[in-house]
RNA sequence: GGCCCCAUGGUCUAUCGGUUAGGACACCACCCUUUCAAGGUGGAGUGACGGGUUCGACUCCCGUUGGGGCUGCCA
């Protein structure tokens, strides 16, 4: 068996769709898994689809491992402008280049009398009550038969495996333990379509063998696969690899993740502004977790912590709550000048020329406790940049906190006669405190009631940073500016 | 239907025969408080069912039920 340090698995994904959360995750699982033990983690892209494969697709999905910080040691050249080709001594990682080599395995099993060019019809494989047979009625046919056949049907007929019959197929998998099939159960099953295209068992099989692929980590759904590559692996003289089977994610009605239970793409998420780091750390803990609950992960703890034998059987739900909860934690957690970073793809250019990136930065800052998703700054923060226009007033805001509220009047001109009594240099919270403070007690009203009118004179709205916080990024001209309009409309 | 896999609160999970079954999300209450969040404290809520094995089962075995996967000349 491999030893640690000589860990070769891979991802392989088909492209005929975007990358999936569930594929995510079997690429972190296997990502962990090689870079724990200086393995390799390889990237191979099974396009054998013709129909339903596309470059777009394949794109996307190397743009999303990458935006995972999933890196791969060997696959398609990472670089969007190299696309094609592939880097690694194993290549080509692209399945529909490797159809040579598949066809050379094809040639040895059907030379070997291990497989067969199969005449049957689909009435021919099923039997009395309809059910589908798993022995063809030709698996013994002669070779000399068989090109017979072949050429009667002009060259198109599909190749099928020639199943040893009473046989068990078993292997430990690393998450479930011992699996095992009857080899009867399983029959003659094409492999290689009537065009002569490999299909995926065989594909698999062959690629994985030829990259040295040592451990298979891969979604439940393929266990029923598992049987049928060990017994091709055998057939080829070779030794099957490692298998686990990691449990599926599911939504959270327990049913298969659809587009019903919200986003299943992670592109989709990054859109939304989910932090690459809390989508892994999320997606980590769906069907693995460690012995002591530890829940929050550095990619390093991920290394230290993750082994593929505790994960779990279980499928487990795919909880957006939970995600959207970590995506706030690991925001807060941002260092000021990468908060705005992350921010920036979220904000409008003109944001970041209004009064500089400094301002921004500030701004950006206030927001940082608060943010759920990086998105929600334009929808937030959008009054730091620009001054309300007359649509941008909540109406009924504006009625409960000023056109309707008799001390609006004096709360906004008290104030700011007060405020505007302050130079720019004393435009702190230690220098606009005392005033509010004032007003309170004389008008016998709460901070709230006092600071609510200049809030929405300010922002338009009723909800902002705190209030002083507001006052001192906003700047003293800009309050002023905002508020002295609604002094006069009260008026 | 057949084959295979699975089963701790609504959700993610810890427990590897002896625990008041622990943590996290969500939920509820309270606190903090200038709004909204965030944060703090507390609370409610769980071993699907039935048999065994055992001095003792969430934990081991069997069955039932329930869920899922596969059952393509898709991957």
């Amino acid at each position: 068996m491999a030893t640690p340090d000589t860990i070769r698995v891979r991802f392989a994904p088909s492209p005929t769709g975007y990358l999936h959360t569930g594929g995510a995750r079997t690429a972190l699982f296997n990502w962990l898994w090689a870079k724990q033990s200086g393995g390799q983690f390889i990237l191979r892209i099974e396009d054998t689809d013709e129909l339903r494969s596309t470059e777009e697709s394949t794109r996307k999905i190397l743009d999303g491992l990458r935006w995972l910080g999933l890196d791969w040691d060997e696959g398609p050249d990472a670089d969007p402008a190299r696309f094609g080709e592939s880097i690694g001594d194993c290549g080509p990682y692209f399945q529909s280049k490797r159809a040579e080599r598949h066809l050379e395995l094809v040639k040895q099993l059907l030379a070997e009398g291990q497989a067969f060019y199969c005449p049957a019809t689909a009435e021919e494989m099923t039997d009395a009550d309809g059910k589908k047979k798993n022995l063809s009625p030709y698996r013994d046919l002669s070779p000399e038969e068989q090109q017979a056949r072949l050429a009667a049907a002009g060259g198109q007929l599909p190749i099928r495996f020639k199943c040893p019959l009473g046989k068990e197929v078993a292997w430990d998998d690393v998450v479930r333990g011992r699996v095992s099939f009857k080899s009867d159960e399983i029959g003659d099953f094409i492999f290689v379509k009537s065009n002569g295209l490999p299909l995926y068992n065989f594909a698999v099989t062959c690629d994985d063998a030829d990259m040295r692929i040592t451990h298979v980590l891969r979604g439940e759904d393929h266990i029923s696969n598992t049987p049928k590559q060990i017994m091709l692996y055998r057939a080829l003289g070779l030794t099957p690899p490692l298998f686990g089977h990691a449990p599926l994610i599911v939504g959270m009605d327990g049913a298969r993740l659809s587009k019903r239970h919200g986003a299943t793409q992670v592109g989709a998420y990054r859109e939304m502004g989910i932090l690459p780091e809390a989508m892994v750390n999320f997606l980590l803990l769906i069907g693995w977790a460690p012995k002591d609950n530890k829940e929050l992960f550095t990619r390093q703890e991920m290394l230290d912590y993750f082994n593929p034998a505790d994960i779990n059987k279980a499928a487990g739900a795919f909880n957006p709550e939970k995600l959207h909860h970590f995506n706030g934690l690991y925001i807060r957690s941002l260092a000021p000048a990468e908060l705005l970073a992350r921010l920036k793809p979220f904000m409008p250019a003109e944001w970041l020329e209004f009064r500089g990136e400094e301002y921004a930065g500030r701004v950006v800052a206030l927001y940082q406790e608060k943010l759920t998703f990086l998105n929600e700054i334009e929808g937030n923060a959008w009054y730091f940049f620009r001054d309300p226009q007359e649509t941008d007033y909540n109406e009924a805001t504006v009625a409960k906190f000023l056109t309707s509220n008799d001390e609006a009047g004096p709360i906004l001109g008290d104030l700011f006669a007060e405020f505007s009594a302050l130079s720019e240099d004393e435009w702190d919270e230690q220098h606009l405190a005392p005033p509010v403070d004032a007003l309170c007690e004389r008008l016998g009203l709460g901070k709230g009631k006092v600071m609510q009118p200049w809030r929405v004179a300010l922002t338009g709205d009723k909800i902002s940073p705190g209030f002083f916080d507001l006052l001192v990024v906003l700047g003293r001209e800009t309050v002023l500016g905002r508020v002295k309009p609604w002094i006069n409309r009260l008026n």
